[in-house]
DNA sequence: GAAACAAAGTCAAGCGCTTAAAATCAAACT
DNA sequence: AGTTTGATTTTAAGCGCTTGACTTTGTTTC
């Protein structure tokens, strides 16, 4: 910068003016300067206006688990949202659990990020989450934390599960099981509740729905279904609601593995509609969520947090779809 | 910091010589700063650092596509290796491909990033991987560029692909057709070559297999398929090998939308073995490539190129391993 | 024509850290 | 006792940039 100055004739705080589009500087020398900078092909040290200005002009992207569909999409547009703004994205993928908390908020208060889109995916202690926001806002995406008030990027996960399980409903099955998520999340439960009020709306008991708890992923969707299919045929349920597509997915193997016709002697739901689930076969039926747009907001909110817009607008939920395929139909008569 | 040594009674100095475990410092003193940091919970600012020592402890991953789950997998492994090692990854999905070579160039040179793993994934302009390289350290995945030799990380393609083909032509296979990747890429090139090197050593022809170029997605996948097999039923041909398992998924689509069956009309290969792939139906065969390995690979190779170990093995290229399944079958006999 | 004001530039003080070089101190030599 | 040596600690000089305070220059106003 220094070097620039020289050429341009002027001094680095003028350079600076004209760099950053900050304070007045007169036609030709800024001319001048933009010359210099073209011809000494400079560019400017981040790390040393980070320094001075007590900022990154990157944010974190905390996802749990990148070989999910849902989370990549969301991941991608996330990045495509930062990148238009000239703001970095550093990947942080929780998976490995192992004081994945702590870290997240070293990063956050070593000036490396100015904030953090947070996806939660499994278990999440509240409490970190808490500590993470005292020092840089931090959005939520498809999570509410009860005693908090984070910003928070939504999508009506109560109503999609409400409405893809009364299709189910519509269909005429009876005996229903469900995969949910992960208790401590708020998405899992959400869901879990839809589903349950479209059991009573379709005049069904939805304590009679058996209900297995997941994580997520698609390893867990084998292994419940197997526990909740693996059963005498005229107790087995003919419908499995599962909280997500991974899991869905896992339950769709089990029953190919194991000779159990879908939708034939069970129907198979999921969520999420990942761009693979009209792919497997049968086609799932699904609920879908715009991930790329959610994380296009995602980000989007969180660079206006940063640069301290505090247009919270209240979180609208970003609206969802029930996508019906092949996975569905009505129960055989037996 | 200055806190810290303030606490502690001693000078800024000997805290960052006991924090970087440079320099010498007595036991009884270095407890007090350890203390000190405790109870005043700091944390050093990696912007100073990081501006001091003219490094970022951050590496970029440079991306086609995350919804390519071969790309994710990588990525994932990228960003775990780097976890391991306390450095960060950013993001940067070059889909926008938008000057997104000079983006990259700029994000080098502007300190943010001390070295690139880099992936590509649609045509590459090898002049300014060049100009990237001159900068910092750049490690290609499953890429050669022909004049330059960049640090790589290597899957055996050309192998992976002869090998696959001839299972394809072991099964009886006499008309083939190729969808393979952009021209412009070495992967794609070498997974062509290979292809026909199968077909002349089972006594065919290789040029009589049609070679249509895709971009490596699903769209393209299901165009080209359209293209290729959307022929009179004598003239088809029976075999469709793809160079990755996108597009072949994308061909699946088109198969199954046509009403083509696969195997019994054409048997598809892909290429990838992206977590899916076994899912479909069929299944599909393809060729493994350990993807999340690489990734973590072709990161530590990175950390070793920046902390200067120059330590070049030869790229010894990972192993590849074709996997069979239902998507391929000898030609119904006509 | 002097005083007052605005606009355009420059100066210089850091941001929080690392590290060469100088300073301190204690023990170990002539 | 005077000096050398070595180990430990402090001092201070930046890293490359931003920005408040100040100086210069140019334009009004009375």
């Amino acid at each position: 910068m220094k070097d620039v100055a020289v050429h341009a004739r002027v001094s680095v705080s003028t350079v600076s003016y004209v760099l950053n589009g900050t304070g007045p500087v007169s036609a030709d020398r800024r001319a001048r300067i933009l010359n210099a900078v073209r011809e000494l092909d400079y560019i400017p040290n981040e790390s040393a206006r980070n320094l001075k200005r007590q900022s990154a002009s990157t944010i974190g992207l905390v996802i749990p688990d990148l070989s999910n569909q849902f989370f990549s999409l969301l991941a991608s547009g996330a990045a495509h949202a930062a990148a238009a703004r000239d703001v970095l994205v550093v990947l942080c993928s929780s998976e490995s659990t192992e004081e994945a908390e702590s870290g997240n908020a070293r990063l956050l208060r070593s000036q490396r990020v100015d904030g953090v889109v947070y996806l939660t995916g499994f278990d999440e202690s509240p409490t970190s989450l808490l500590k993470l926001q005292s020092l840089g806002p931090v959005v939520l995406v498809d999570e509410r934390v009860p005693g908090a008030n984070f910003p928070t990027i939504l999508a009506d996960g109560r109503r999609g599960a409400r409405e893809v399980a009364s299709h189910v409903v519509a269909l005429g099955h009876e005996r229903f099981a469900c995969i949910a998520g992960p208790t401590a999340l708020w998405t899992a439960e959400q869901r879990l509740a839809g589903y349950r009020e479209a059991l009573a709306l379709g005049g069904l008991n939805p304590d009679n729905m058996d209900v297995l708890i997941g994580d997520y992923r698609m390893d867990s969707g084998f292994k419940l279904a197997k526990q909740l299919l693996d059963v005498p045929t005229h107790r087995r349920p003919t419908a499995l609601l599962c909280a997500n597509d991974m899991m869905a997915i896992g339950a769709l193997e089990y029953c190919r593995a194991s000779g159990i016709n879908v939708p034939g002697n069970v129907s198979v739901v999921g969520f999420d509609d990942v761009p693979m689930a009209p792919l497997l076969s049968p086609g799932l039926t699904t609920v879908r969520q715009p991930a790329r747009e959610m994380g296009i907001r995602a980000a989007e909110m969180l660079l206006d947090l940063i640069r301290g817009d505090v247009n919270l607008n209240p979180p609208k939920s970003f609206p969802v779809e029930v996508i019906v395929r092949e996975s569905t139909s009505p129960p055989r008569s037996s």
